[in-house]
RNA sequence: GCGAAAGUGGCGGAAUUGGCAGACGCGCUGGACUUAGGAUCCAGUAGGUUCACUCCUGUAGGGGUUCGAGUCCCCUCUUUCGCACCA
């Protein structure tokens, strides 16, 4: 073993002295702790956060989406907010009635699991959790109204979720339905659509199967055409809108149901081509579908078809739903009618048909949709062409892909030789006028399975009676406590159904014994109302008061993650929309705009305790402070995009606050005297005008990219290029009055265009230069556009699009003296001997732009 | 496969309406002060060419519109994201 004679315990010992002592001499670094312990205390003893429910200003409500308590805060949460403390902070100095409101998603596996791995209990540790992180949310200073603060977990908030529940229910907008479901054997419970990703689930990654289970629904379904809509948003990212309305999928087309040719059972299938009508040669049926399932029970004996129905439902569980996947079938042995041309059609079980899209039956036309040629090439299936293509020369054994373009009908009756456009509408009528079907439409989105076989959740207000059925439970019995004494962990039922206790109730219809619902729901729930919870949050009445959410909603400002854009973003909507039916709230949209704010990278990835990559936001706050850290994550880029850490541009937002800190601190004399002094402009040598204009330029640009933009990377940039011209003036103490003026207020206004991102050095420098007041009372900094106009400007001299000089003109030279004098410039004469100019352009303010033939 | 967004120095990024490409920061190079340095200050930093002035090239690649294109139009490539048998 060797030894590094550089890291002998005594070496480092000295080494690390002599660093202490230079520190200390050298004053290198701001007391960025005291101070911002300071600010903390006085915000918080002002109760500067804590917004009243009215008021003469304008409100203005930012929420960022609420953590999962995890106990520590990790650099996306520092990220996150501190991109809605700098909204705030600046709605505030606006003059807002500004409300930032936070909580916590509490309910859900993770806390569960946490408690089971500590052998603990999910209440015990969320609140530990919860009290941890409220700790470091105050350490990074954000102006949070904790008197608002929400807990999903806690029974005064999942009492009203429970509820909603119950009003959903007595809306109609809750049913119980059995069907295969998306079942996650380690979770051990089952998951939306939406929270399976490549066939994985969203959380632990694991293998999704289907399992067969009862489940209550939130019939989303009924507001998928309102949810397309997105008129009354103020400013959401498009890709936003785009992702949710390919999730929604609205199709047009047409109903048609085809008769069995045994008994007459009608089976509805749904098809966006009927057009393509009288070329179905065979029906397609999921295993799934209840004929077959009627099929199956029917013909015990039939091993072939229960064989591949087994295997399709229990074996493709991954693969079924990729489009890669064989297409495979069995011939049914039974046969429906075509009602438009009354021909007899196959009907055959397959693996490529989705139940849960449109009726769950396809009429197969292979001749003209690849999935169906596919398969009939495979199985021997006819294939009748009945639209030829613009040059007539369709023959269906020659074909080599279905043919899928418009074309000219054929083989179909009275309908041949029209475009097949055209035929869409005319057979639909002929089909709704002979009562066969009718125009419909159709969504992908399904409805939305809440039930969750897990503990840490919200209980669904039901009881099970054998007499009554399902029962509500009553109001003044809510909300259902979730019991504490439950055997969590590993278990293949559902862990309410081990409390008898609790489990075991009256019915509170008949009073006999009855049972409790033993699902939770779906944490999205939760999540899907919390924001208007915010606004009434200890309304013991009522899920809040319909006259604090009319104040307050919708949230002007949203911020949060991309990856909830299908999923929270549209619960939320379609919970708003079914709270402003109950007249709970006004406005069809609960956030106006909505910001999806980038994920804080390393190493190319995303932080996270397993890749071991993870950063530690307490560490940069102890060390280097929440201002260094917030400065960082918001001057790296824009918020909406992805940063990379990176250490050493930590250290130059680091040297960014020192820099100001030193500035203002050591010509603190200077500043304090001038602050006293009104200069005369025209005094002013060059390079204090330099300096006016840049303190009014830096003040124009700030407002623009922080208020108007959401741009804070260049507004930073804006405030360091001003700081750097502060910084340049190298002898303040022996400037004239007017000078001294004109210094003093471009370092006066570096506070208030610092607070934002910046808050608690920006109010010591405040302080520190004797200005009243906090600063998100001082109002937004102004500029004078007299400042903005100077004495010259540079123009730009182009010759054919080419730099070729550069001259400075009084601003006020009108066009043809601006034209003369730029042929003058001794670069651009000479470029210009002997050409013959043909053109000259002036950009006001800009350019010359001389178009020459050289 | 379909859809969307993006591609700018060594790096993060800027250029808001077609008008000086590379603001600002990081890193790097040189210098000052130094026992030391995650300190401070000064100078430089797209590439090529030149002693220098100049000039040439340059915003993924190719074409186009324009006095002028990172920005607008067409084609190609790459990357990221979303959807993926949706009848």
């Amino acid at each position: 073993m060797t030894k590094n004679p550089d890291q002998s315990p005594c070496k480092i010992l000295i080494k690390y002295t002599l660093m202490a002592i230079a520190k200390m001499e050298n004053c290198m670094e701001y007391p960025f702790s005291a101070i911002e312990a300071k600010w903390q205390k006085i915000w918080q003893d002002r109760k500067i956060a804590n917004a009243p429910d009215g008021g003469d200003k304008p409100k203005y409500y930012v929420l960022s989406m609420f953590p999962y308590p995890s106990g520590v805060l990790h650099i996306g949460h520092a990220s996150n907010y501190s991109i809605g403390d700098a909204i705030t902070r600046l709605k505030l100095m606006e003059g807002y009635n500004a409300m930032q409101p936070m909580g916590y998603d509490s309910f859900g596996m993770p806390a569960e699991n946490y408690a089971i791995m500590h052998n603990s209990h999910p209440r015990i540790t969320t609140e530990e959790h919860i009290a941890n992180m409220r700790k470091q949310f105050d350490g990074m200073g954000f102006l949070l109204d904790w008197e608002r603060e929400v807990s999903t977990c806690r029974p005064d908030y999942y009492h009203w979720g429970q509820y909603i529940f119950k009003k959903l229910y007595e809306d109609g907008l809750v049913y119980r339905k059995k069907s295969f479901q998306n079942w996650c054997e380690e979770c051990n419970t089952v998951l939306a659509n939406e929270q399976v990703e490549d066939g994985r689930c969203w959380r632990c990654g694991s293998e999704v199967e289907q399992k067969e289970l009862e489940q209550w629904y939130f019939r989303i379904t009924d507001f998928a055409e309102e949810l397309l809509d997105f008129s009354d948003v103020v400013e959401w990212p498009e890709r936003v809108m785009t992702m949710q309305k390919h999730w929604i999928g609205f199709s047009e087309g047409t109903r048609i149901e085809f008769p069995l040719e045994a008994d007459g059972t009608l089976i509805p299938v749904f098809t966006t081509r009927p057009d393509t009508i009288y070329g179905v040669t065979f029906m397609a049926l999921p295993p799934e579908h209840p004929l077959v399932q009627k099929w199956l029970a029917e013909e015990p004996e039939n091993h072939a078809l229960h064989d591949f129905c087994k295997k399709v439902i229990n074996e493709d569980k991954v693969l079924r739903g990729s489009a890669e996947t064989t297409k495979e079938g069995i011939f049914s042995g039974r046969y429906c009618i075509n009602p438009l041309n009354k021909h007899k059609v196959q009907i055959w079980v397959t693996n490529y048909v989705l139940m849960d899209y449109g009726t769950g039956a396809v009429m197969a036309v292979p001749a003209h949709d690849q999935r169906d040629f596919e398969f009939a090439r495979k199985y021997d299936i006819p294939i009748k062409v009945v639209i030829q293509n613009w040059e007539q020369n369709l023959v269906a054994e020659a074909m080599q892909e279905a043919y899928i373009e418009p074309g000219i009908m054929a083989n179909s009756e009275h309908f041949d030789g029209i475009p097949s456009e055209d035929a869409k509408s005319k057979i639909t009528a002929w089909i709704a006028d002979n009562a066969w079907g009718e125009a419909t439409k159709t969504y992908r989105l399904r409805d939305w399975g809440i039930s969750r076989q897990r503990y840490w959740g919200n209980p669904i207000p039901i009881i099970h009676c054998p007499k009554c059925g399902i029962v509500l439970v009553p109001d003044e019995d809510l909300p259902v406590l979730l019991p504490d004494n439950v055997q969590v962990g590993k278990t293949t039922s559902n862990p309410l159904l081990s409390v008898p206790e609790w489990l075991n109730v009256k019915c509170p219809q008949c009073g006999e014994d009855a049972r409790r619902e033993t699902d939770t729901m779906d944490t999205f729930v939760d999540s899907s109302w919390y924001y208007a919870r915010y606004a009434d949050p200890k309304n013991d009445k009522l899920p809040f008061d319909p006259a604090k959410a009319k104040y307050w909603l919708p949230v002007d400002q949203y911020i949060g993650g991309i990856e909830h854009a299908c999923m929270h973003l549209l619960y939320a909507r379609f919970i708003y929309k079914f709270m402003r039916n109950m007249g709970w709230v006004e406005g069809n949209e609960p956030f106006a705009r909505l910001l999806t704010q980038g994920m804080v990278l390393k190493d190319g990835a995303k932080m996270s305790k397993s890749k071991g990559n993870t950063v530690d936001p307490q560490y940069i706050i102890d060390r280097f402070g929440s201002d260094t850290l917030r400065v960082y994550l918001l001057f790296a880029s824009p918020p909406e995009k992805d940063v990379e850490w990176n250490d050493d541009a930590l250290m130059g937002a680091f040297r960014f606050l020192n820099r100001i800190h030193r500035l203002i601190e050591g010509n603190l004399d200077a500043i304090k005297q001038g602050l006293a002094f009104e200069a005369d402009v025209d005094k002013l040598s060059s390079e204090m005008k330099g300096l006016l204009f840049s303190s009014h330029h830096c003040t124009k640009k700030w407002l623009d990219d922080s208020l108007q933009r959401m741009q804070y990377n260049t507004a930073i940039a804006a405030i360091m290029e001003h700081l750097n011209k502060c910084v340049a003036i190298k002898n303040p103490q022996s400037l004239n009055e007017d000078e001294l003026a004109v210094y003093a207020e471009a370092c006066g206004i570096i506070p208030q265009l610092l607070y934002p991102f910046a808050p608690h050095l920006a109010e010591e420098l405040w302080q520190m230069m004797s200005f009243e007041g906090l600063l998100h009372e001082s109002g937004l900094p102004g500029y004078e556009e007299k400042y903005l106009v100077q004495d010259t400007v540079t123009y730009v001299i182009q010759i054919n699009g080419k730099l070729r000089g550069k001259m400075e003109v009084p601003s006020d030279m009108d066009t043809e003296s601006l034209k003369a004098e730029a042929l003058k410039v001794d670069n651009v004469a000479r470029s210009l001997e002997g050409a013959e100019i043909k053109k000259i352009i002036v950009v006001p303010g800009k350019m010359v732009s001389i178009a020459a033939k050289l």
